[in-house]
DNA sequence: CACTTTTAGTTCAGGTGACGGTCAAACTAG
DNA sequence: CTAGTTTGACCGTCACCTGAACTAAAAGTG
């Protein structure tokens, strides 16, 4: 019989440490540095529990005593503070034209960045995730010579990523199909540390999530390229489906017998909201715009130039497909009701001008009133959003459960 | 200073006592009745752990040990199975024409089951949730003198229940509008117990969550009705939005353009997968399935009577309107990637016929291959799932937290 | 039939870890 | 300098899970 995974198991005494070590690490990443009586009043814990707790997490490495604070009178309390320097995520995207890394410390810190440009479609994928795992064992040697503990990786992939049977079964744009990338990864890079595969669009999605921010805690994050797709994020989680599916929001099929899609069905929403319905409203074909070879982010920075300038027809181009934005994102919206609708990718780049539009499409669209309260956001993490979010993931698994960070010896006094 | 939710607070020995209590109590609802060895060997406890455990949930009334199992050799054990006499939730829903309770025990057996009809329109709000209360404390005292206490009462309500302020801010059906149900129900009836008021969608959603069954646990369930509604279960939790307002399917806009629904928008889903699409694509205006004072039931009879007989016009009707309904949850299923869609409501009444366009619809709508392996299921619980869903809704927190209900005396022997 | 083996359920000592009280230390206010 | 306040460490107490020992009840064996 192979590994079940039980249901649930029982609770025990060590389960209570781990919890309340989660805790307390959890809390000073939300809340900000702040001393053990505080902590203590904060989480209705006594103050002899959390001194045993951030003793222990300073043996493990994940915090260090801080500055002094003072608080109108009564003795000064240390400070203590998330630490960065032991342990570290790794984020990984497999892409069409390059393979990149992002390492983040516990607070969040970049601490290592790595790209290396290739064309993945006229190679096999086992090459392609070779220099993947080069990068990533490039980047967990020097950390490592550094005393710096990598505890997991994260990969993002575009494509359908199966994470019940960890199978890329469909990766279009990469041309990969039922490739095992998980397996693949963890053969080349040893099991020292978890590897996880997960849809890249997801993983930018779990990025825009911001600890103890309320309203980043029930999030619609769509993403446009030339695609389109994102996440779902309910309750702080993100939310992958049965079989991890969840987030293809591009294929919707907004306009019935509407625009021939790549994907061979016809209305789907990326040929309206997608970065070529944009360009193609917004210039004609021998414009320096509409040329592949040129990077991306020059030629939104000339559509923005343009709409600045007042450009008729680029301000009536971003109108045209800002609508059809918020017109797919209130069906999404009446569905989930999320607090936030966050634009990543060429949204939010040429954002501002299509943010009205989009609200008032949105207001239209949906059943509850003023759109049921959803906000619309740009995103500040531009094109690192997915390894970002991939780091943050192979993290989380450390603020979940701190006791997966060995203990060292206790503070050396110099 | 208004008392505060915090965030999280530390976790003590009794809230492991708590988790292990419910997790036996859950684990012998989702799995059925054994011996006490075996649920030690399930819950990866000790046989001494689980003896406390069962003891205790056996004095607060929760547990009744049942018959010998033997198994192969040794000696035989003492079944422990759900003691249904000690305590129930309630679920009630308010509806245009009705207003009704169901009580179910502990192991989901209905044991009260009232019903009022009424004329919402033409009452007031509290006039009509007085009626409400008044079946309420009939049942809850009926029940009490038999010696079952109620741990909850959950009500449903048509329409835009905001959670965050606890007021049913749109109800265009009842013409209710800024209506706190929570706040007067808990006037009426007191506060013995915890009072939910939740969107009947949503409630019919949680209650064809099966415990324990996988492809139960993440789902879209579309209710059919004039209008069309729903609820997305995400890992066996209602997905509910940042203000409740979730799983408003029906004005999802399929068809820009499209025919004009009584929201004021035009295309929206319910427009072209709601009874009165069905009903007129089916028949002229003077036949007898058309006329609106014929019981619901007979006339969705009558449909599947000419169905089954093969009458053309009718079998051509449900097949154009399950292809939007296939279309429409085609959309959904890119974005949430359930385990199964559930057809409640006229869906279920109807949903043998069909079946096969919907299931065609969705694999020619969802990106991923054959529909992300999304099931199209038939609900069973008719239009009860409402009310079914409040009262497994309010017995949810005693299997959370079997500390609430209190000890009695240990059984007294006869 | 007596005896061994196997499984079930209870009892009790032991260990983990949170709680609560005490106390020295460190600061402010008068 | 003294009184008052807050912090953080130390230690006894208590809750509750674990593991070993023990009894109970069945099947198999000679």
């Amino acid at each position: 019989m192979p590994y079940q995974a039980l249901s649930d198991r029982g609770v025990t005494h060590p389960d209570v440490r781990r919890a309340n070590l989660g805790l307390v690490l959890r809390h000073l990443r939300d809340h900000g540095p702040r001393s053990r009586a505080s902590l203590a009043a904060d989480l209705r814990m006594t103050r002899s529990t959390v001194s045993t707790l951030v003793s222990e997490l300073i043996e493990r490495c994940l915090l260090t005593d801080g500055p002094l604070v003072q608080s109108a009178v009564g003795r000064p309390g240390t400070a203590v503070e998330l630490d960065g320097h032991a342990v570290c995520g790794i984020g990984a995207e497999i892409n069409v034209n390059h393979v990149s890394t992002m390492a983040l410390d516990l607070r969040g810190r970049v601490v290592g960045d790595r790209k290396l440009a290739l064309d993945a479609r006229s190679m096999d994928s086992t090459i392609v995730l070779g220099h993947l795992a080069d990068l990533v064992r490039e980047t967990v040697d020097r950390l490592d010579e550094e005393g710096v503990q990598t505890v997991g990786l994260t990969v993002g992939v575009a494509g359908l990523y199966d994470r019940t049977r960890d199978v890329l079964t469909h990766g279009p744009n990469l041309g990969w199909y039922d490739v095992p990338v998980g397996a693949i990864l963890r053969q080349e890079l040893g099991g020292s540390f978890p590897i996880v595969v997960d849809n890249e669009g997801n993983l930018a999605a779990a990025a825009e999530v911001i600890p103890g921010d309320a309203g980043r805690q029930d999030m619609l994050v769509l993403h446009g390229e030339i695609g389109v797709g994102g996440g779902i994020v309910s309750g702080g989680r993100l939310l992958r489906g049965s079989h991890g599916f969840a987030g293809e929001f591009g294929h919707m099929i907004v306009e019935p017998g509407g625009r021939q899609c790549a994907c061979g069905r016809q209305g789907c929403w990326e040929t309206v909201s997608g970065l070529r319905a944009l360009l193609e409203l917004a210039a004609d074909p021998d414009d320096p715009i509409r040329n592949p070879t040129m990077a991306l982010d020059d030629r939104l920075a000339e559509i923005n130039r343009r709409a600045g300038l007042g450009d008729a027809r680029t301000l009536q181009a971003l109108e045209d497909v800002a609508t059809w934005v918020g017109t797919g994102a209130a069906i999404l919206v009446n569905a989930l009701n999320p607090a936030t609708i966050v634009l990543t990718g060429y949204y939010a780049a040429v954002g501002h001008h299509m943010r009205t539009a989009i609200e008032q499409a949105l207001r239209a669209g949906v059943l509850a009133p003023d759109a049921g309260g959803t906000q619309v956001e740009l995103s500040v993490l531009g094109f690192s959003a997915a390894v970002r979010g991939g780091a943050t993931a192979a993290l989380e698994s450390v603020f979940a459960d701190p006791t997966r960070v060995p203990r060292r010896s206790a503070s050396a006094p110099v």
